[in-house]
DNA sequence: CGATTCCTTGAGGCATCTCAAGGCAAGTGG
DNA sequence: CCACTTGCCTTGAGATGCCTCAAGGAATCG
């Protein structure tokens, strides 16, 4: 079943003999159709042909350790990757060592799809933890959406999701103040974890204060207190990196209109 | 050659007849491979087969006066906009009133990329000045996409490079000053302006103060301070929405890193 | 166990916001 | 044609939310 690996794009790792039942010799590869994470990631909503199709790409499995780069700014674009484990920061680097985080990515999240627009990497991932990840080279996958027109919807719908997600990040950064930005990204958080079957009101952060507060346009110190004020208000109960909303509600208030 | 016109979507004007010669009773059409924003717009980048076919669609062209909604949030997705001449800005809004400016488009740019994500524009587009665009069927596109690697291409290109734009304005949003934000959004507009043969160094903005400071997070006066302040530090000469560039490299400056 | 990293908290400063007033240009109605 | 309104821009003065700088505590690591 290892036969479709293809040589014509450079592989993360080298294609083994297919006669070769050594599992240490063979690279892992992923079915999408067995994958516990087929309703999050990229082969959400297809069915059938469509998925067994992408079976047959059989996507290469790396992991990454905690603080490896997945891509960096510049690097060419030939992989979209898919989170199987862990989470990664995507993130822009200014000249003057200024960093703008723009994304937290976890299982079943793609990271990458920037890359296209000029064929080179516009920014940098970055694992926060040791994590695995699925990569999909990008030529065979547009090679495999010719014949079928849902995996182009699919994957056309992926960035246009990307384009909202990014626009209310600029609602965020554009307008709101420091708890309604942190009270957004607790909630962001809450209902991805949700997603995966965790609870959505307590978890383990994975980012740091700083990343934090880059992702949301404020210093760390900022989002420090930020947390003490959620903390004093019996929003939240906080230890470091763990979190436990004890007022959902209240804090939904503080992100939506406190005004009136 | 207006045979092409499809019933099975809802246009923008009522299909004529073929036959009828009378410019007055059918609605305008537009073939791509004629127009001369081809080189901005969808087509940038088709040639051949590919452009004759994008043709085929003919997509309707619509006037929309000044203050005009092209689409609301929430509304149906069903088609994308090119703009062929005038602005349009993209905005969100909160519920209290608040809103966030997406992005202005002028000629040759395309709206409404983010309607796909839900199958419903989540955000709105108000036409800044008398404008003209091509609505484009985002069924028949995608129905011709499946025929052509080349328009895949082009399309996905296009989503990756909207999700790179707005990563440039988190940056901008969330680790620079007002001068620097302004100076951006300027050499940006300048940048546009150039490659549609339009004087880099001196234009009329077609957005109020109001709405810049949307798009770039601040208020308006702080808006108008800046614009006094680079015309204090002579890198433009302002006069309401009439702005010359009088020192482009200082401009430039005043972006980058003034931290040197 | 010292070094390091990350987080928290305090005190003071500053960039931007808020509120307010006035100017200018375009539009409207008498 | 002029008085008046309206919308947009500019500028000033004071308020404030967040930043900067600084110190100390807790957890992690070699």
């Amino acid at each position: 079943m290892q036969t479709a690996v293809r040589p014509s794009i450079p592989l993360h790792f080298t294609p083994s003999n297919a006669l070769t039942r050594t599992p240490v010799a063979a690279p892992l590869r992923t079915q999408c159709s067995t994958c516990h994470l087929r309703d999050l990631c990229l082969p959400c909503g297809l069915t059938g042909n469509d998925l067994q199709r992408l079976d047959g790409l059989m996507f290469a499995r790396r992991r990454v350790k905690e603080g490896d780069a997945l891509y960096h700014e510049g690097d060419k674009f030939q992989f979209i990757y898919a989170v199987r484990s862990g989470t990664f920061r995507s993130h822009l680097s200014l000249r003057d060592g200024r960093e703008q985080v723009t994304g937290f990515q976890m299982a079943g999240e793609l990271l990458g799809l920037e890359g296209l627009a000029s064929g080179r990497h516009a920014s940098s991932a970055v694992a926060l933890e040791d994590a695995e990840i699925c990569a999909i080279p990008y030529a065979h996958l547009s090679e495999l959406a010719a014949g079928s027109t849902e995996l182009q919807h699919v994957i056309s719908r992926l960035m246009s999701r990307e384009i909202v997600r990014e626009h209310s990040l600029m609602m965020l950064l554009g307008s709101m103040n420091a708890e309604e930005r942190l009270a957004a990204f607790l909630l962001n958080i809450s209902q991805r974890m949700k997603a995966r079957g965790y609870s959505p009101t307590e978890f383990h952060l994975r980012m740091s204060r700083a990343e934090i507060g880059s992702y949301l346009g404020m210093k760390l110190e900022t989002v420090s207190r930020t947390f003490s004020a959620f903390q004093a208000q019996r929003l939240l109960a906080v230890d470091k990196k763990h979190v436990r909303i004890s007022d959902l509600d209240g804090l939904t208030r503080a992100f939506e209109t406190r005004v009136q």
